[in-house]
DNA sequence: TGCTTTTCTGAACACCGTTCATTTTATTTG
DNA sequence: CAAATAAAATGAACGGTGTTCAGAAAAGCA
């Protein structure tokens, strides 16, 4: 029968739906002030029909951190390409992963802040996977560095780990409007300034 | 008259009363789930109460975000008292600052990460005084660094924000369930080990 | 066409933060 | 002390939330 065929790519397509009038609300007005009515109101079902779909709003959110981290994987991807050194395929990595957390405040904070996609993932005992493969990237780019006489004979996973905590540190200070006590006008450019010093000494520390 | 002062100390004595209960509630089950009328429950009144002390919910936050910042600056001077040599000062302020967030996640949360105490001081157009005061007392010890020749003659601020977003983003990846990817065991120790290599990556970057 | 299965609805539940008329309590005045 | 006034506390009500579920509607199959 093709109609069960049918009735799949239907269920997909609804998903999709749900999907897309949640990132719309969520980007436009915030996780907080959408709620499920405000997402069948779009889509033009009632509430209750979101439920066959998604068992929970979390599931909602982590479908949609899914989504998200395709994105960035993708960003970081080019940022490694766009460079044959390896230090400066770590440096690209970084500005890349920032450039995301900035332009993409909302699905940032979803990705690497917010505790329901989490909530999920552990309920369902399951592995962050996505969050894994990220960070397996920049292990990947530290590895090389290494190889290049970078970070003496340090760890790779301590090296990596201090790297995502400095640029998980710079985005989330800002998003979380931590950076209120610097003039506005000269906020990104310190935090900028912060990251480009931080490869700087970084990049002294050789073998 | 007697009985104003009376009354003020009343009001001073409510206020605590509803704080600690706040507090307490929080600490035991997160802020989301906890709602205005439980904090009425726990202290014995009437959820309408509460708005007679405090304006909402943010007011409560607030107010507890004020708090908490007055005992992370006694953990971060303790952390300056305890050594003399400045760069040693910094080692320690930061592991204090660290300590701090991992001993109390939830207040480390109100006090950095959640957006809800930013909006109370954003509408009353005043300025995050408590954010920077502690952000001072680094810029302190990171003066007296430059003082003793580290960091070249790179600028205070700079060095300053990058210091913070390390710490900050060490504590948040874990606060927020993002070590997930790694074995519960090592969890501690690769955080650990990340802010021993910066720092002593940190220390390498001399005149 | 009638029967079954799937899909959808919308009312209901138990919450939430917040407001406000009303009642209770405390203080001051005659 | 009693009456009048002022202050404090209540609890019902409002409009919202996530979620469930009996029953209605639509779709698929005989």
């Amino acid at each position: 029968m093709g109609v069960i065929d049918r009735k799949e790519r239907e269920k997909v397509e609804m998903k999709r739906q749900i999907l897309d009038a949640a990132r719309s609300l969520f980007l436009e007005q915030g996780f907080e002030k959408t709620s499920i009515r405000n997402i069948a109101e779009v889509i033009e079902y009632s509430a209750g029909t979101i439920y066959l779909y998604f068992k929970d709003k979390n599931e909602i959110l982590f479908a949609l951190h899914v989504e998200s981290f395709s994105v960035l994987m993708q960003a970081m991807q080019a940022g490694i390409m766009g460079e044959t050194d390896p230090f400066e395929r770590l440096i690209s990595l970084g500005k890349h992963y920032l450039k995301y957390a900035f332009e993409n405040p909302e699905l940032y904070d979803l990705m690497f802040v917010m505790t329901a996609p989490m909530e999920t993932l552990e309920c369902r005992e399951e592995i962050w996977c996505d969050g894994e493969r990220a960070f397996e990237t920049l292990k990947f780019v530290v590895s090389d560095c290494m190889k290049a006489g970078y970070f003496k004979d340090a760890e790779n996973e301590t090296i990596s780990v201090m790297v995502w905590s400095l640029v998980h540190g710079l985005a989330t200070l800002h998003l979380r409007r931590r950076t209120m006590i610097f003039p506005e006008t000269k906020r990104i450019k310190l935090l900028e300034d912060a990251y480009v010093q931080f490869i700087e000494i970084l990049k002294t520390y050789k073998k």
